[in-house]
DNA sequence: AAATATAAGACTATTTTAACCATATATTGT
DNA sequence: ACAATATATGGTTAAAATAGTCTTATATTT
């Protein structure tokens, strides 16, 4: 099924909240009370994230989480691979990395006729997951009108 | 996770398949055999694949299926939502459909900071998965050179 | 030393996926 | 009419993935 798990929906709110807070440091604590889920997913999530160097962690008292490039530079396709540990595969024998080498371990059809079209689509997929940034999900700023009602513009 | 489930690939074979017998009627059994997998998984495949008007189907001795279309005009995206009974979400609240009324059965967070971007995303993910039709998974031509030697043209 | 905060693994329940089995229905050919 | 062939459809079961909780360890600040 084409469907982002939870704890990648959990890393993206979590990426996002990051982001805005530009820079100060966020615990996991704020960010799970914040988004309104247990506390124990979102440290878990954000230990994930930071074992792939897309936030930095600073343990003890006053510690958190910042991120470790702008958002501009962490990709949907950075924040998949961090979550699931490897890459997005659309089917089990095509992958982004191995697409010019042919160790396939596919064995499942006497002779696979879809692979090369899967490659193809597993490219695009690549391209977009990639192009896909935490910037893209960042508020645009917010616009005061003169009575102070705030009025935010959205995509 | 992002991957097609073994039905939606088997889906595509069987199609691919039946495509390549350019309107020739073929049976349940002629394509799970040709693919190597199991009769009764490929007959709901069709049966599905039927059901959306997808493939015709032929009932009794002498039956089996075709396609009601050109394969350029079967999408991936018209395969998955046959397989799967509903269009590709990439999460729960965002389909391709209801991207302009705001009928979110999403009630998950206090307030939800990526419904918006996350429509952008599936917008993306809908155009290609539109794009994307089963002529895409159709070999070239295959050129016969003087020798009568077949090679086949791959992309 | 106490409080705060991350690190990391174990465990359980639920959901989804995958495959198989059984039976019903329709059509053809003898 | 009847046997053979082929699709239609629902039920059942096993395996895998997902989601969430719990527990303990480690690091830092006050």
């Amino acid at each position: 099924m084409l469907r982002f798990t939870k704890k990648t929906e959990y890393a993206l709110l979590s990426l996002q909240y990051i982001a805005s807070k530009d820079g100060m440091l966020v615990s996991a604590k704020e960010i799970a009370e914040t988004i309104g889920i247990s506390f124990e997913i979102i440290a878990k999530v954000l230990h994930l994230l930071g074992r792939s160097g897309i936030t930095q962690s600073i343990q003890g008292a006053q510690g958190g989480y910042l991120l470790q490039r702008s958002p501009s530079m962490i990709s949907l396709s950075d924040v998949i691979s961090a979550i699931e540990g490897k890459p997005s595969q659309l089917v089990e024998c095509v992958s982004s990395e191995d697409i010019d080498d042919q160790n396939c371990s596919c064995n499942v059809y006497s002779n696979c006729t879809i692979k090369d079209p899967m490659t193809v689509i597993q490219k695009k997929m690549d391209e977009m997951l990639t192009s896909i940034t935490i910037l893209d999900f960042m508020h645009l700023p917010v616009y005061h009108t003169i009575s102070e009602t705030i009025i935010t513009k959205e995509q």
